[in-house]
DNA sequence: ATGCTGACGTCGC
DNA sequence: CGCGACGCCAGCA
């Protein structure tokens, strides 16, 4: 994706392509999106697909955040849950996987996979910027 | 090349 | 309401 003015992407700053478009790959700008997430507040896949301009990207959003550990600066990939406010996969009925943890040390609470007062907790990039 | 999969979300029926 | 189809596209078989 391409944004089609630097300025409408928010990020940070991009270098820029021969017919003018801002050089910038989606893996990387998720990342850029994701260090945005303030401590102790979590967001949606969607959310992030929708700030980078697209709406139905949300599944690449969460391909891109599942390569973002080795990844630096750091990524905080445990502040993105889906839009219901749930920790993917298999960590279903499970209290002590590594992304709950890190939650929970930022101050959330999370039981059953599920982080409670996800509505209270949500931040959505694209209001709150 | 082709088809399937996946930290998802929206839309239509 | 619920449920399925589809969009997105990199990576893998």
């Amino acid at each position: 994706m391409a944004f089609r003015r630097e300025e409408d992407s928010l990020l940070t700053i991009k270098s820029l392509n021969m017919d003018g478009t801002v050089k910038s790959d989606f893996k990387t700008d998720v990342f850029e999106a994701t260090r945005l997430i303030p401590l102790g507040r979590v967001t949606a896949y969607g959310s992030i697909a929708r700030y980078l301009g697209d709406v139905r990207a949300s599944r690449r959003v969460g391909w891109a955040l599942n390569k973002s550990f080795n990844v630096d600066p750091k990524v905080p990939a445990h502040r993105v849950v889906n839009r219901l406010g749930m920790l993917p996969g298999a960590l279903h009925f499970s209290m002590d996987t590594p992304m709950a943890n890190a939650l929970e040390k930022e101050g959330m609470q999370v039981i059953d996979g599920q982080v409670v007062d996800f509505d209270k907790l949500f931040w959505d990039p694209m209001t709150e910027l």
